[in-house]
DNA sequence: ACAGTAATAGGAATTATTACTACTTATTTT
DNA sequence: AAAATAAGTAGTAATAATTCCTATTACTGT
């Protein structure tokens, strides 16, 4: 992967935020700085970041947000604000225990938990 | 909610699978049965069927599933067939930990295993 | 039976994402 | 440093999943 300078961008602009960002909301950014970038160059970068494992694709409902954090960890999804909060839960030998009861082989896990922040409560 | 044919059809075929079904699938097997039916109807009333409790509906990546199976459970999803597997994983204190530790009011929880079934390791 | 209203078919519109193509730019070779 | 090469880009078209719109149809309470 050859260096460009949109792609540094993009992976600035996810690295900055806490917030799961959408590519839309990328596209805006990333505009700030760049305003030829194209949708697509968004799009692409993204999954060339993924690919090599510099960010990570959370899917919340139907739709691709972005994530820096490459440690194992889960989401707390608020159902009135909508954000997603990084937690670290307990691990618990869910590997395990799925390999022994169903004989399946886990890479990963995705969890979300959906509920109300201490904001909206 | 009044009573509609089509509903009940496209209830009964998302009750008669386990493969947590598509609204594409959902709306080519309804067809045999109801050959005028449109794809509207199939996902205005699987939504409906959502809203009103009788189906769930479950992410698949960006696509969204139909799941009869109302109790709580999770999913193993194999990378190689892609099918998803309906689990019942130890109710471990998840909700209890995330409300001590992040004051989150848990309702529900959102768990995808993503590995390799024994039909292909 | 009939008025009122929810539901439908069919198609258009929207949203998120990917694909295509001629042009540009980073890197490699000379 | 200039030329060659191949990856990356902008801009736009295309696709896929889903929702919206509207005239028509069909339950349901009276």
């Amino acid at each position: 992967m050859r260096y460009s300078h949109q792609r540094e961008l993009i992976k600035e602009i996810v690295y900055s935020t806490n917030s799961h960002p959408t590519a839309d909301w990328i596209y805006v950014e990333v505009k700030k700085s760049a305003p030829n970038i194209s949708l697509g160059t968004v799009y692409r970068n993204l999954k060339q970041l993924n690919d090599e494992g510099i960010i990570r694709t959370i899917y919340d409902g139907s739709i691709a947000r972005y994530d820096w954090n490459q440690d194992p960890h889960d989401h707390l999804k608020c159902k009135v604000c909508d954000n997603l909060i990084d937690v670290q839960l307990p691990e618990t030998d869910i590997k395990k225990t799925v390999k022994k009861k169903y004989n399946f082989e886990v890479d990963d896990v995705e969890m979300t938990l959906i509920g109300t922040c201490n904001e909206h409560t």
